[in-house]
DNA sequence: CACGCTTGCGTTCATACTGTCCGCGGTCGG
DNA sequence: CCGACCGCGGACAGTATGAACGCAAGCGTG
């Protein structure tokens, strides 16, 4: 469970925040601060695990805020959520590390994808340990984009890649994208289709087999 | 143009990082540091406007020059240029709003593809003004990416070529060809061909191992 | 010093799998 | 009833690998 601090100054638009949030699978709203100084006294005494952060508050400013957060050394992230449109503002708040930035007035799917997005970065990062390489660290910091997490990208289904998912994690060794097509009784494209969307997000990992004459062939192995 | 400061406590790292800056169209070095105090130090007096950032420097750590420099406020961005491979690194660093974290050893197009991505996003965010809306801040924030930098020679695999610098990376002593592939579950042909590759970008050294009977075996060492 | 022996190098090519285009059939809204 | 869209798979060119093989380079023996 993912802990959030809202941060907004408007009541209206903090609770709808707070709604929002805890209606996200996953997440909970822990706290709602109406200024930066009630933000950074609840930071000190609560474990909050990302900040859905406003820039225009009637103490100081979100970039400010962002920069007490930095400099108290506390281990929490920050998604901006704010009407403010200035380059400037952006530029600022992508320097101070903020994981999205959101332009109010918004819906709840376009939260939503911020969020899940979110999710599947701290899931890269949880495993903690080494990164095998470039392409691992790309791949993490790719992760807080919010892709089409929520959405499936046109082309797949939901059923087909609960299928897949379900093959993959049944299996004790990795399979192949032909194997996996025989088993969920797809084709190897179609398996594969899926299964290199899996790889993407992060969900199973790739290696080559090697050891037959020819070509390698891709197996793929469940997280 | 790109004011770039180094900052890097290894002399000869830091002189290669120099020369790949002056190599790049629109970068220009113009100062290098081999300790976090020198870095800030250049950093009050002279304008820069991207650091090239080693994480273990002699005197503090990379992600705690960051908040420094952050704290004062600096308005300089920050790309970290690294073999620091721990996800918990990598993490604080996109906390701290790095434009990018390129794992050393890397080669020069690696570099040139993230300064290049930068200058790209310097662009964008250089006409100033505000935002139509959500879809250009996300345009602006997804500049800094690079491109394709995969652009691997045709016939290998990055999966393959992770592999090999993987094992010869763990190997205390330097292996040969044959040595490789039993490692990585690949035939010698298959692990000579991508050690080569490495000979020739400079990322593994190359000598003869004698005193055996018959023709001496060519052992790859990492730098 | 010459010659052969031994062992691994380096190249060529067959091969099997990959990755992608494009058309098919089903489905849904008008 | 029809057009648009969507998910799927057949077909094919492209590509990463390894077996085979001739050659190169030290070492030992006379």
């Amino acid at each position: 469970m993912i802990g959030v601090l809202v941060v907004e100054d408007e009541p209206v638009a903090a609770e709808a925040h707070r709604a929002y949030i805890e209606r996200t699978a996953g997440f909970a709203a822990v706290a709602v601060a109406g200024t930066g100084a009630q933000a950074l006294a609840v930071l000190t005494r609560t474990p909050v695990d990302l900040v859905l952060l406003d820039m225009n508050l009637p103490d100081t400013h979100g970039i400010e805020l962002c920069r007490r957060i930095r400099a108290a050394g506390a281990d929490v992230d920050v998604l901006a959520v704010t009407s403010a449109r200035e380059l400037t503002t952006v530029r600022a708040a992508a320097a101070h590390g903020v994981v999205g930035y959101l332009l109010k007035p918004f819906t709840y799917p376009a939260l939503r994808d911020r969020l899940e997005a979110y999710a599947a970065y701290r899931a890269q990062l949880a495993r903690g340990g080494d990164a095998s390489g470039q392409s691992e660290i790309d791949r993490v910091l790719d992760a807080v984009r919010p892709a089409e997490s929520a959405a499936l990208p046109k082309g797949m289904s939901r059923e087909t890649l609960d299928a897949v998912v379900a093959a993959v994690r049944a299996a004790e060794r990795a399979l192949s994208a032909a194997e996996t097509g025989e088993v969920i009784g797809a084709s190897r494209i179609t398996a594969r289709r899926y299964l290199e969307y899996l790889a993407d997000t992060g969900l199973v990992d790739r290696a080559p087999r090697y050891g037959g004459t020819g070509r390698p062939e891709l197996e793929y192995r469940w997280r």
